[in-house]
DNA sequence: TGCCTTGTTGGTAACAATACCAACAAACCA
DNA sequence: TGGTTTGTTGGTATTGTTACCAACAAGGCA
């Protein structure tokens, strides 16, 4: 079994790519570096609000950033976090075969 | 490309991972199924705070329950939710490497 | 029936997370 | 140099999460 301890640090890890914009964030940077702008340009938010959520990512260790030139790149660091995805697919299949589609409220 | 609505789906998902405790559980019923004080034993919380989070789990579709006898049988229902945690490890392996370790900070 | 045991639900207080706007800093360009 | 672009940081209001206690419901057993 894993110690409370433990099971604190791989909660901040996961509990980091527990939000839509993050997830996003991370699927695509999977296809390669991107520029902040590049990311900023997916969604309908305020610059500082996408900001802030790189920053999250960036503290659990699961991206990077270097500046180049004027621009911010951003690196996914853990490729092997979007190997996940298809366990969560599986438990959206599941839901969904349980006719549970609805349940997942969190 | 994952689109928006697919994004906060899946993120409902790793959000229920996404605490300690329901970490913990998770990986207490990898080991078989487990019923309601056997999982609430492993916690000092209060009974309802333990049953609040195997509820989110549940409403995930994460894990099962079934009453037996006078007993709340809990099953980890998509035992491959805890392939991740080897990447989780990883990302924790790799940020004690670049001397991040203090930077998960959720 | 009365009373344990077992777990869930409701209420609420404390805290965390998320969004926006404003202000700032750094680099680039005219 | 002065203005523009690019992104971060600070402040703050709103919302979501988590914990506790209390009350309840269902089942088993004297």
């Amino acid at each position: 079994m894993i110690t409370m301890e433990e099971a604190e640090i791989r909660s901040n890890i996961i509990k980091a790519m527990g939000h839509p914009v993050r997830l996003m964030t991370i699927e695509f940077l999977k296809e390669g570096t991107r520029s902040f702008s590049e990311i900023f340009s997916l969604f309908t938010l305020d610059k500082s609000t996408v900001s802030k959520h790189l920053l999250v990512l960036k503290e659990a260790g699961i991206i990077t950033s270097q500046k180049t030139g004027s621009d911010m790149i951003y690196r996914l660091e853990v490729p092997c976090v979007t190997d996940f995805f298809g366990c969560v697919t599986a438990v959206i299949e599941n839901n969904v075969r349980r006719q549970q589609v609805c349940l997942c409220k969190r």
